[in-house]
DNA sequence: GCCATATAGTTGTTTATACAACTATCCAAA
DNA sequence: TTTGGATAGTTGTATAAACAACTATATGGC
């Protein structure tokens, strides 16, 4: 049993991710130096769109894991900035199919390269196989409790 | 140039840190079932005062990552909760030191066993020199990008 | 066709974070 | 000793997440 107890700092740091936090941090910043307007959360829901565009409401919900409410308001903010369209479906009239506009469309390159930028920082000094481990291992993590 | 870049997915990952969030949900619903009546946030707060009673706001600040004014109001909550008092500082009357009640008290070794479980399942079927290699790139993570 | 149930989305409320602007206190240099 | 800058904390405002309760539409059994 105690070879199962976690040490102290070990756990507060997986549990309160501290390191996504600070990507998702040096992101923002990058973003707002550029000007952009635009929150990480508003970006990992174009994000969805960039991959595939017009899904609908439940379809970022379940790409994003996030609610049902947390995407209509996502979706609410980013209608009022202009980033994307909703469009009542023709063949079920519950559904919202979520459309990019031009300038959401011209926003991927650009933020993409920040993204990437912010990557490259942030594993400076890391080895590829050892960034492969911890995707790997968070990617089980991420399984083991999806369920 | 091309090495250099990230797959989608990947970046995706790291930046929205789908893993820690899935760890901090499993583990808040832990606190729920339990009726404790306690979020995330603010069992993060207790946990630094659990490593040391009576440190500032600022200290907490430090310790946790956080902003001033989200300190401030996470420090409000846990006092209409009656966890924690706030004590001004007799040496210099700008602080405010921060001091555990005998209810927090109790909370801690409750919770820190639901947060040891929490990561049990998390990193199940993980070996542990994995855990040790996805434990350090994440401290190399921050350590890049907190200066 | 009618109704129970499921599904898609919205709204209300609470908690939390980021940033800017603010007050109060401390300290050190003139 | 005054004053200006630094530090500790608070308040206002916007965005976001979790949860519950709600509306509207679809669907399958009768």
């Amino acid at each position: 049993m105690a070879n199962n107890q976690f040490k102290r700092g070990e756990l507060y740091s997986f549990i309160t991710g501290k390191a996504s936090t600070a990507i998702a941090r040096r992101l923002q910043k990058k973003f707002n130096s550029a000007n952009l307007n635009l929150t990480i959360e508003q970006w990992s829901v174009l994000y969805h769109l960039w991959k595939q565009d017009g899904i609908s409401q439940q379809e970022l919900c379940n790409a994003s894991y996030r609610d049902k409410p947390s995407i209509t308001r996502l979706v609410d903010n980013l209608e009022k900035l202009q980033l994307v369209k909703r469009v009542s479906s023709e063949s079920d009239r519950r559904m919202n199919l979520i459309y990019l506009t031009g300038r959401a469309q011209k926003l991927q390159d650009q933020t993409m390269e920040l993204a990437n930028e912010t990557l490259l920082e942030a594993l400076e000094g890391v080895s590829p196989d050892r960034i492969d481990v911890c995707r790997e291992v968070l990617q089980i993590v991420y399984d083991n409790l999806a369920g």
